[in-house]
DNA sequence: AAAACATTTGCAACTTAGTTGCAATTTTTA
DNA sequence: TAAAAATTGCAACTAAGTTGCAAATGTTTT
């Protein structure tokens, strides 16, 4: 059962963080896991198990698990807004989102990190940085 | 007079891309470039000269200025789309933007380039990159 | 410079994305 | 298992972006 080992992950990880193990968080979590690329709230309400959840719950949960540093926004050329676990991130960067400008798909690649920024002005201060790839993907290519 | 010699920028920007030189278009390639930062049509309405223009003919307009390439989308965390000029990336990047977590603001932070990132998977062309960074800024580090 | 043609603009109405408040439900703690 | 704490669903709402079409503006031709 690929499943239940899913959830047993998933509510591993809210335990960590200590939220409360709702059906609700657990499910998205498992979406997430299974996609391996960001969805949107709408996808991820099509995606989830028999129950359905509200929208605005869907999007109250990614906002806890986002505060709880297990989500990311991922920047894309779409109108709404993106989600996707962080357990591929370091502290500094998240791997590179490479969206195909022929399909529009926007696929999430593993293993690339580019070196940090580092600011020509002083008093700027960076944390965190976010890459996105346009391209052609290996199908449109 | 800044003002005239921004119209004429922006006739000549318009003329070299085969553009109809309309009000509209003047307009609001001057609000950008005297912003100098990635601004939502909301913000782009409020600053145009005396003549408001509706928020459907921003919108084609800076579609229209996208296709030509004088305009790109910037990703920003931020529910509103933002626009700003494309004169200052080169083809394969754009400038980075950097948001402070702590004020929200974001700036363009000029003279900066990462290199450009290599795909480890097969099939991937990478055409363009663009890079979006977190942290605190002069006013709030 | 006026007429003919091509493109853009504004309006009204609409769709989609995301938010708020509150009562009902679920999860945790004692 | 009862009480306390936090989450969920609903309904109604705001904000962002889109569509079709007629009127206005910009460009080209004569």
């Amino acid at each position: 059962m690929t499943k239940s080992n899913l959830e047993i992950k998933a509510r591993e990880m809210l335990k960590a963080e200590k939220l409360y193990r709702t059906s609700g968080r657990i499910d998205i979590l498992i979406v997430l896991m299974n996609a391996g690329k960001p969805l949107s709230q709408d996808q991820i309400a099509g995606q989830s198990g028999q129950k359905r959840f509200d929208k605005v719950t869907i999007y109250r949960t990614l906002e806890k698990l986002m505060e709880a540093g297990l989500v990311h926004k991922a920047y894309m050329d779409k109108r709404a807004w993106h989600f996707e676990l962080a357990h591929n991130c370091t502290e500094h960067q998240c791997h590179p989102h490479f969206t195909c400008t022929s399909c529009g798909n926007t696929h999430c690649l593993m293993g690339i990190s580019l070196p940090m920024a580092k600011s020509p002005y002083k008093g700027f201060v960076i944390h965190r940085q976010q890459v996105r790839l346009e391209g052609l993907c290996p199908a449109c290519a």
